[in-house]
DNA sequence: AGGTAAATTGACAGCAGGGTCAAGTTCGAT
DNA sequence: ATCGAACTTGACCCTGCTGTCAATTTACCT
């Protein structure tokens, strides 16, 4: 790779990081081209697609932070404490950083790296979550998929609301906690549950929403 | 109005009817022309803008669902029951009909009738939960606010899956309900309450996400 | 039946975004 | 310093939507 193409790249991918945190992970290429200063052009020559882009600028980021906030829910003595802990700042992330919430949520199914870091965190959240029920703390009916679930619908809100009111998502959040222990259970669950695959199709979905 | 004028806005109702249905009220004026067979300059002429569409299609029906939900909840002899069975329809309602979805969301704020459906609603919301909470039932610290905020993210998370897991939805309101009863309230609400204002704000901006 | 106001039509313009490529420019190996 | 390959550029096309309007057709009154 030639020299310019190489400082062309840095500019590219320092002008993404930016908009990408100002705007969300859907700011137009055209945008970020110019605020580089170089023709869109080049941009789709130098990354070809906005996944690729994603994938170079901002896995790595999202990556650390998931592990980090993993890592404290684990580590946390108390079951409870490291589950409820590990919701709140992981929505938190989500409604702070959309590269998080594009993770977790499966948006950019064809980010390759992206999509690594999806499945690596939710193999992380499952641990947690069954830490949680084996100490008995969290109530037996809570499903991964549900909390797959409880989490796409923190990025949505919290997106929505990110302008006007940027915390409206942690009081729902709290409600949702309480509604998770197990002595809140109080009434039953619809039985239907959706396969593993219907999670999947449905995050897939999330990004068009 | 002449006798053809009147027809071709019987079959742009119809066909708006159906295509708002399947599709969402976001659905392009030009399919909706197209399937009531006129072209969709005819649209233009006889409706003007999508919000005077919606508002001549779909207002009546939402507030006709809208007020049958908060009746029965207010005429429940339990009060948690009332309260309990009214958010689940209601979200219930929001996950089938696009158009309850977008008078609580407060989308197209410039539907004059959805929204005086939408104020309408809000206050019947109140009632019930004024109702809860002095009957003791409901948390005390749960505002209308957060309400508001509840159904906007259960509508946004059921419209995100409504293909690929259309029941998604259902284990969420049951774990915030759990949440949300006196009892369950354990963990302290964080203290920043949304203003009127901001809950309007954040409505408003709902459509845009 | 005829005239005119009302209504319809579809071509057109505009905007926003994605994506391509021939022509021109720049790098850097020799 | 030169030359070919690597790179950049921006005009261009496409798609999908909204919205307008001059020309035409149609209803209906007399």
């Amino acid at each position: 790779m030639r020299a310019d193409a190489q400082r062309n790249a840095e500019k590219l991918r320092a002008a993404a990081a930016e908009l990408f945190q100002e705007r969300g992970l859907q700011v137009p290429l055209k945008e970020i081209a110019r605020r580089a200063g170089v023709s869109h052009g080049t941009l789709y020559n130098l990354f070809g697609t906005r996944e690729a882009l994603i994938d170079a600028v901002v896995a790595d980021g999202a990556a650390r932070r998931l592990d980090e906030v993993a890592q404290q829910a684990l580590s946390h003595d108390d079951a409870w404490e490291g589950f409820a802990h590990y919701v709140e700042r992981l929505c938190e992330l989500q409604a702070t950083d959309p590269a998080v919430a594009a993770v977790v949520g499966g948006r950019y199914p064809d980010a390759e790296r992206l999509m690594a870091v999806c499945a690596r965190s939710m193999e992380a959240a499952r641990r947690i979550v069954r830490r949680a029920h084996e100490a008995g703390v969290l109530r037996p009916d809570f499903t991964n998929a549900d909390l797959v679930f409880a989490f796409a619908a923190n990025a949505l809100l919290a997106r929505a609301t990110a302008d006007a009111a940027p915390d409206a998502w942690r009081r729902q959040v709290t409600y949702l906690l309480d509604g998770l222990r197990t002595e809140a259970a109080r009434t039953p669950l619809p039985a239907i549950q959706p396969t593993e695959r219907q999670v999947r199709e449905a995050l897939r979905s999330l990004g068009e929403a």
